[in-house]
DNA sequence: ATAGGTTTCGCGCTTAGG
DNA sequence: CCTAAGCGCGAAACCTAT
């Protein structure tokens, strides 16, 4: 459609004998003059826009700081260096087209027709850009840019598409277990702030107890205001530090003795403090006011603290959180009543 | 060196009259046989390896998934089909060599007789890729692959260098600050562990009251054994929730009053309990022992409980952390001795 | 410079393949 | 029959060596 040799039109300035390479004999026998391509078409067709025309011939030294050779030979200036019809530049020339339409779809043959060229070198240059895949057939005479070809990651086509889709897959499971978590939230925000609930909304010292995963464990409950910060250091073994903040009021913590042993001795144990980590504090007999909060650093299982007298339980709603803005993005520390036991999150 | 169109030995079975293309008349100007390209070497030269075969020709029907169009023609078996000689094909055999060295350095002329070609088709190649900057020329017949070129995003070789840099120096950086931080932990754990020190390891509630951070705030000190969790899950404001577990031992939980308000009759304003957040546990006018050790939901910088006897402070060591072995992964929750205040993390 | 040798590679003939 | 592309001639661009 484009390309074929024009034969010259017999009274062309132009082609009228130019001073290009001497008429050789050989290879005479297609009927084609050599020198000067004698396509053109009338050069009207807006060309891309702008742009581009920074590909243009680097006439004087132009200081290629990268990239193709450096063009040498500025030559004469009507005439076309071997630099301006190169493959490379040719090659970027096509590439920029590319980028111009969004989508990256592109008609060859305009883009031979815009870059002046044989259809025959944009196939050059599509070949390879397919070999490397950064480029796909997408019909006759249209190609398509496709991201990232097998470098990089060796990520084909194949596995990329399937990636593709399971990104989007858990992408909406994801959508889906927010959803779910938000109306589980909602539901026992609900629950609690109801103010039937809010009555009965307790626990009491066995509850906890009872707990499986309780047992022969130390149990203590925290209250503490929003906000609240909580930091537990790692130093060494044996020993633990915890530090804690609060800033929207006072934080209450219980310790939850074992219903094992008889309740109501609780300083008993508490009385036989040693050297152990925790001899500070700890070990010394309160005497401000009653019996310390403190269990002895020995006995472990043992607990010494007050808890939720039998009696009051009505009055005592342990699960009682409402709404808190969150300034704090860290969902760490955010959110009300706390629950310590060992190892596990719970 | 290698490439030149071997003349054909008058002798070579391979080259007296092949059965290619017929001789047309035309262009006999060079004393060139047509078919058949003239160069092999002997084959030998151990090939990149095994790889590569995976390009040989797609014979049978090959679910060709992408890229080429798809050879059909499976042909007489000895016949090389148009598609194992196209330049996309080829491209890829290219760029696979290329992936194969290290370094990504690539004689053409290797490539050349490696991949069977005449050097011009390895010509085609390198030029478009160097078109679009993936591929350098370094030398005379050799090339270099270059990482990511124009698209995908724009970062020139130089920003590239320049963030390269960058990350190094943050890398040194981090790696002194970590040096940093590990000889202050070593140190303050020395510190820690001297006997002498262990004495007069301790703090007052008026240390602590002292601090300018805790400036009308209510301030909780708790010990906890190693391995203590706490949990703050963020509800909505305005409530507050904590989880507290601990394996290794009991936790022990000082609230400590402002010094401001007159000393010594710390249940004063725990009594005043009101329809808060914590109307639970912490308005029960505990019964077992002594006062309860909260602190009234509605009177923030109030406090009720006991704190270190001024008396005794010999005793108390605050800062008595020691090793601990970390199970944990997860360096949050872990270590000695926590203190625990308002927002900021201390 | 000038000549001779290489390496690159524009260019378009020719043809496989649809 | 026409498009898509393999293919290779031979000149330009580069190198030495004279």
């Amino acid at each position: 459609m484009v390309a074929a040799v024009a034969p010259a039109a017999p009274g062309s300035c132009l082609d009228a004998t130019p001073q290009g390479p001497e008429i050789r004999a050989g290879r005479a026998s297609t009927g084609r003059l050599p020198g000067f391509k004698a396509k053109r078409k009338l050069d009207l067709e807006g060309m891309g826009r702008q742009g581009l025309s920074e590909f243009r011939t680097p006439k004087g030294k132009c200081s290629r700081g990268e990239g193709l050779p450096s063009p040498k030979t500025p030559k004469s200036p009507g005439e076309k260096t071997r630099y301006d019809t190169s493959l490379g530049l040719l090659t970027k020339k096509f590439i920029y087209l590319l980028s111009e339409s969004e989508d990256g779809v592109l008609d060859l043959n305009w883009a031979a027709e815009v870059l002046e060229v044989q259809k025959r070198r944009i196939y050059d240059i599509t070949n390879v850009l397919e070999g490397i895949q950064l480029i796909r057939k997408k019909a006759k005479n249209n190609i398509q840019w496709v991201g990232r070809g097998m470098f990089e990651d060796p990520v084909g086509p194949r596995k990329q598409q399937t990636l593709g889709q399971e990104l989007k897959e858990l992408s909406n499971m994801e959508r889906a277990l927010d959803q779910l978590i938000q109306n589980c939230t909602l539901d026992l925000k609900n629950l609690t702030e109801d103010e039937t609930n809010q009555r009965l909304a307790y626990v009491t010292y066995q509850d906890i107890r009872a707990i499986g995963n309780f047992k022969d464990q130390t149990v203590i409950a925290v209250k503490a205001p929003p906000e609240t910060r909580l930091e537990v250091p790692d130093l060494r073994e044996d020993n633990l530090q915890i530090y804690l903040k609060s800033t929207n009021g006072p934080i209450e913590v219980y310790l939850c003795p074992e219903e094992s042993r008889e309740a109501g001795s609780p300083s008993q144990e508490a009385a036989r403090s040693g050297p152990g980590p925790f001899t500070g504090l700890s070990s010394s007999p309160s005497s401000s006011c009653g019996p310390d909060l403190i269990a002895p650093p020995g006995s472990h299982p043992a607990s010494v603290l007050p808890w939720i007298p039998e009696g009051k339980r009505k009055e005592h709603g342990y699960i009682t959180h409402h709404h808190l803005p969150y300034w704090e993005q860290s969902s760490e520390f955010t959110g009300p009543s706390v629950l310590v036991s060992n190892g596990q999150a719970y």
